[in-house]
Formats: C-alpha cells, sequence, structure tokens
DNA sequence: TCATGATTTGACCGCTTGGTCAAACTCACG
DNA sequence: CGTGAGTTTGACCAAGCGGTCAAATCATGA
C-alpha cells in the first residue's frame, strides 16, 4: 500500500507478528468490532508500537485484505482448460474446501468485509474478480458448448463452489454445533464430490 | 426476554420503530459495530428514548435474534414426510431462497452473529437447531430409504441448501459486483433446482 | 567506546461509546 | 380544567476508542 519493503530483521518480524494478531481479532469481530488494544495484546506488544510499523488501524486491515485476495484466488486461476473438465472442477472445489479447513480465520475476514458492504475492496470486486470470473466463466461455457459437461450458469456454478466451500469456515460454530463429529470436512469433500458429479456428468442418452 | 406485553399504541409502535432501526444497523455492522447513535438516527428518536423501550444495546439485538431465528427455520419445519420428496426438497430450497431475496437484512444479521462466533445464541444452535436438524435428516434418510431419492449425506444436504441460498443476501454485494444482470435470484432459482434435481433423482437402471 | 538511528513505551488528547437522571412535556380521562 | 401516568430529552458521566509525542531504551557498526 504505502509501505516500501521493510528492512531490518526486526521489522519484518514485527510485522508478521502484527499481522498475525490482526488477523485473529479482525476476523473474529470485523472492522469496526476490532480494537488496537486487542491486536495489541495479541501481539505482545504496547499499542504505540504498534503504530510505529503500521501508519494506522486501517493499514493492518487493508494489508491483510491484501494479501488474502490474492492466494484466495489462485485456485479459481488454477483451473485449467486443458485439462479433464470434470477432475478440474472437482478439484477446484477441494482446493476452495481445503482453504476453508487450513484458513478459516482469513474466510472469515473476507466474509466480514463482503458482508459489511465490502468497503475496502468493491472497487478490486468489480475490477479484478469480474475480469476474472467472466474468464473463467468462459472456460466452463466452451466445456459445455463441447458436450464435456451438462450445461448450466457457469456464473452461478461459480458462486456455488465458493458458497458452499467457504460455508464451512464461517459458520463453523453452526456447523459444529448441529453435526455429531468432530470434524465436518471429510463427509464435506465427499458430499461436495457426489453433488458436482451428478450435475456435471453428461447422461448416458 | 424481560419485557411482558407492551401496552400502550405508542410503545407497540416505537418498539416495532426501534427494531426496524436496530435490523438496518445491525445487520450491516454486527453488534459490537452498531452504535445506539445510529441506530436512534435511524429510528428518529434520541438515544435516551431508545433505552426507555429496550434495557440495552443488547436488549435490541437479543429480541431481533429471537425473532429472526423462529421465521428462518420455520421452512424447514415445513418439510412434509408424507409428501414428494423432490418437490419437498426443492421447495424448500426455492422457499429459503425466497427468504434471502424478501429478508436480506435478517441474513446478514444472523450471518453477522454465527461469523462472530455466535455469541447469544449458541445454546439455541446446540438444542433447539440440534433437535430440528437431527429429525428432518431423519425424514430425509427415510426417503433414500425407501429409494425415493438417491443416497447422500442429509445433514451436509441440509447445509448446503442453507449454504446456497443465504449465499445471495450474505455476499449480495460481491455477486452484484461480478453479475452483468441487476437481479441474481432467477438464475439462482433456476440453477438451484437443476443442481438438486441432478443429485436426487433416482437415475435409471 | 561512543554515537547514531531503530525501537519501545508511559502519559496523554480529543472524541465516541453505552448508559443515567432529573426535569420537562404529552395525553387520556375524570 | 387538572392530575397523574406515560413519554421525551438535554446534560452529563465513566470507560473505551484511535492516535500522538517526547523521552527512554536498544542495537549496531565505526
Amino acid at each position: 500500500m504505502d509501505d516500501a519493503a521493510p528492512k531490518t530483521r526486526i521489522q519484518i518480524r514485527n510485522r508478521k507478528v502484527i499481522l498475525t494478531a490482526g488477523l485473529e481479532v479482525f476476523s473474529a469481530n470485523g472492522f469496526r468490532g476490532a480494537t488496537l488494544d486487542q491486536i495489541a495484546r495479541e501481539a505482545g506488544l504496547s499499542k504505540p508500537n504498534l503504530l510505529y510499523y503500521f501508519p494506522s488501524k486501517e493499514a493492518i486491515y487493508t494489508a491483510l485484505l491484501d494479501a488474502l485476495l490474492d492466494t484466495w484466488l489462485d485456485p479459481l486461476r488454477a483451473l485449467d482448460p486443458t485439462g479433464d473438465p470434470i477432475t478440474e472442477i472437482l478439484g477446484y472445489a477441494q482446493r476452495k474446501l481445503a482453504l476453508s479447513r487450513d484458513f478459516p480465520r482469513e474466510s472469515r475476514l473476507f466474509a466480514n468485509e463482503i458482508l459489511q458492504g465490502a468497503p475496502m475492496v468493491r472497487d478490486l470486486l468489480k475490477t479484478d474478480l469480474k475480469a476474472l470470473v467472466d474468464n473463467r466463466a468462459e472456460v466452463l461455457q466452451n466445456w459445455m458448448d463441447a458436450g464435456l459437461i451438462r450445461r448450466t450458469d457457469p456464473v452461478h456454478l461459480i458462486f456455488s463452489i465458493w458458497s458452499l466451500t467457504q460455508h464451512y469456515a464461517d459458520f463453523d460454530v453452526q456447523i459444529r454445533a448441529v453435526l455429531d463429529e468432530e470434524d465436518p470436512f471429510p463427509g464435506a469433500e465427499c458430499f461436495l464430490d457426489q453433488l458436482y458429479r451428478s450435475l456435471l456428468e453428461p447422461r448416458a442418452r
């Protein structure tokens, strides 16, 4: 954003510590709900010390969001137009689900931001994200036109993968309250596989 | 909660006005992010006047959540064990989607609460919600055992309907940023129908 | 060793927060 | 009209908020 490359080892370490603490606190409380005191306590630093490494609360938040958005969309970018369609789409869903399992706080940070109207990233959604989705929807459309997968709305298909996978991170509390098992992810993997296979595999005629 | 039946017309009207304003503000900012001043402004009342009708900020919030939870789960309760399975499940998904279309703020209020760890409703989830889901999962399981729909995990099936339908309310900003059309709901209806038909309709053998 | 820049912090500031309270106002009803 | 319960609000409070600053401490290389 505004910060050039950090120099000393201490800077690198402390910026990392602060971002980790910020992720913890922002993802659990949203931007407005989080406080610098909470983040400072979580990071084991004093409040003025936070503001020595980041110019403001908002700077910590946007640094997190910026880093997040890239890695978050990588699985979608990785979808290979020359690969086997069903394998590619199922693989995408599984990679996205793995992100929810391994980085639930990142998922909740993003969910909080969108839920509250995406004040910081709305423009990026309309440009970068829209361009990526339009592009990948075209890949899906080509597969459908070639009869390799059944016809359906490609954009809603992408939405459904986002929704179903992120749900297991964002609504974690609800899922664990309802489910008997400890770990919902094996069941989720299996269900998603079955769901998208049913939807996409061309029927014998 | 603590309040008995309101008496005068003014009380009925103002409690309603406050709850409407509270819904607007809480759903857009979460509990911690919302302020009484915002709610008072939205309601057209003074801040001390809010606290004449509700004992605290939290009381407004929990009153909203309590009212919400009931209506939110009605479509699931309405699932008829004696009806046609596919019609019932598709109907449930469509009714839930209609809730997202017609009451997006309620959906976002709930999403905020869950996302932030469900501090106010966690116990209800573990008792009431779990009981309801267990019960409806049994209905689904019976349909599967009878061969009326294909076998799949009934609880993950319910999760998927929640996830896919609420997504259109909770991630509204993202969807509108990506989608070309104004109104995502006709496309969503169609997609969900196709998705669950593919998953559930028994295959010819 | 010292000097210099990087790092850390206690004290503080102006503002917002949820909430209180006494005083004022409104209104139905005898 | 009057009177008492119901309603409204300006002024206020203590706590918490994001952020500042000067002074203290630390680290490092000459």
